[in-house]
DNA sequence: CCGCGGCTGTCCCCTATTGAACAGACACGG
DNA sequence: CCGTGTCTGTTCAATAGGGGACAGCCGCGG
């Protein structure tokens, strides 16, 4: 079914269909719906990247997913939520498609293509984000932090095996991972002094070896 | 979305269509599909409850999700996953409904209803998943117990809140919180000393009481 | 060229958590 | 009534992680 999502664009579908929809282009850093927000809406992304984040009641901020283009994204509207439980920021500049979440209904019901489409999309984020929650349950901090590089390193990948890490903060890798910059700072250093990871203008990371932090 | 379950039952539907599909009662304890199993079946949780646990490299064990009648599990073979990546074992007697890979694509692909029920359930699934991820990330081990609590306490609800607990060890609470028996202990120690719960044959939570401690 | 803001590299203290061990309570089957 | 296995209550030493604080770097716009 994962498959099945490339020869399927959500976007030419949702462009041609008669539905009401918005599209909107945001610039870096514009928020998209804020945490606590009505819940109207579900979203695609067109282009570009978007980042989910969440506040806890005492002011920590972590994130949830990155989503790259032809994702979905706030479709807990569909489920029944009248609040949005997080936050969504452009994390590049980006386009996106917003469809009333009546509509969506709608179109789920009447478009098997949709309905196949977005099923797809649910499973794989199911996957990921249960691979996450897994990984918050069993690993310590260094080992989250190897495989949110590794993650990192091969996003935008499809092809040959990209280790050139785009430029991240050590602030928003916390966030990602969970942990505190300090931590996050301690354990780069130690995966730079053992040749795991390197700078050299980029970060530039050795598959093969951070994976070993990974498997024990 | 979430409501329009409750009159589409997959239940009668998968008894009523023709697709092939495999019907087996467990008792208490067995094991329905096992991690690192072949990965070839959607599954329905027609009666009783199920775990879905994931065991760590380091043995660790950690419990996933507790699913009552109603639920599909295992839709992760949907999504082209080749090996189980949890271990699915029946929580209390059940029966157990398997359909499949293929021919649960089929089905989604051909019956809007089955579709629609199957998108409501996903939803569900992935906003409780992300609330368990959010939890790890921002809670500490005795907020996690006391959401922990809170949430079997309701469980079997849809009317009164009913708040005594059905009986359970602190292994498992350890289980499902992600962390240790001693601290799990610990915990329930303090929270009898301050009269959020109490020890009377059965536990009973006073849920006001303990959501004190979620709430700062 | 200077100052500012945003990041990084380091330290350090203090609390939370782990991991293991051990005795006592209880339930069950022989 | 006894043994055995499964929980619970408790303790403790050893770590991991949280939460600052601070100086140094670097790029950018006056």
């Amino acid at each position: 079914m994962a498959k099945r999502l490339r020869p399927f664009d959500p976007q030419a579908f949702l462009d041609s269909t008669g539905v009401a929809k918005t599209v909107i282009a945001y610039s870096e850093g514009q928020p998209i719906f804020s945490q606590g927000g009505a819940c109207e809406t579900v979203l695609y992304v067109k282009k570009g990247e978007v980042k989910i984040s969440v506040i806890s009641k005492t002011g920590r901020e972590a994130i949830v997913a990155i989503l790259g283009a032809g994702s979905f994204f706030g479709e807990g509207s569909l489920a029944g939520q009248t609040l949005r439980i997080g936050t969504a920021t452009a994390h590049t500049e980006c386009t996106i498609i917003a469809v009333d979440k009546a509509d969506m209904r709608k179109l789920l019901h009447e478009e098997h293509i949709l309905a196949d489409g977005f099923i797809a999309h649910l499973l794989t984020r199911n996957i990921r984000i249960e691979e996450d929650l897994i990984d918050q349950l069993f690993n310590s901090a260094e080992k989250r932090l190897a495989r949110t590089l590794l993650l990192l390193a091969r996003y935008g990948e499809e092809h040959r095996p990209q280790r050139v890490i785009p430029k991240i903060s050590q602030e928003t890798l916390a966030e990602m991972v969970g942990t505190t910059r300090s931590r996050v700072n301690f354990f780069m250093s130690r995966f730079k002094k053992l040749g795991f990871i390197s700078v050299d203008g980029g970060l530039t990371i050795n598959n093969s070896l951070l994976s070993v932090v990974l498997h024990d």
